[in-house]
DNA sequence: GCCAACGTTGGC
DNA sequence: GCCAACGTTGGC
């Protein structure tokens, strides 16, 4: 299958590409989605060798600040077993887990980040589910749209 | 911090 | 199966 490209959000006072820089292997898990359809890219759709855009949303402004690539897919989001962490999901069951997450690797930084408002004035992406739909912080990317952003990055 | 968009939940 | 209530996301 041809390696396919998505977008990630993550708020940087969270987690953001400093963090990741810092991780070991410059690697995260990428834990905390709670909503169903981001959950079936995570647990369905995404594959070992897919490019992400890491983008950091709730910033000012959000922006698309590095490229990363998937090196582990689609197995339980741990934190929704734990009682203390945030991600605690009492629903939850091992046997039956309600959420996915998939590990992901640095690749590279943008020379400059891709703004949300430059994002919306550029005509070729238009058709972005950023663009179209907000809220949803798991969103496949096409290749054209994957080749612009990280060209416009300084890539 | 507000609130709009959207999805899920659950009473009936 | 409808739909109002509720929770989450994320731009502003």
């Amino acid at each position: 299958m041809a390696r396919r490209y998505w977008l990630l959000k993550s708020d940087p006072d969270t987690f953001g590409i400093e963090h990741l820089k810092a991780a070991r292997d410059r690697t995260t898990m990428w834990d905390g989605v709670r909503n169903f359809q981001a959950r079936n890219y995570l647990r369905d759709g995404i594959a070992v060798g897919d490019g992400v855009l890491f983008y950091h949303s709730q910033w000012k402004p959000p922006a698309v600040v590095a490229t990363a690539r998937v090196v582990r897919t689609g197995y339980p989001d741990p934190t929704q077993f734990d009682p203390r962490s945030p991600g605690h999901d009492p629903r939850s069951k091992r046997e039956a887990p309600r959420w996915f997450v998939v590990d992901v690797q640095l690749d590279r930084e943008l020379k400059c980040p891709v703004t949300l408002p430059q994002i919306r004035a550029t005509p070729e992406l238009q058709e972005m589910i950023l663009i179209r739909r907000g809220r949803l912080s798991v969103q496949p990317v096409t290749a054209d749209e994957w080749r612009i952003v990280t060209r416009l990055g300084g890539l």
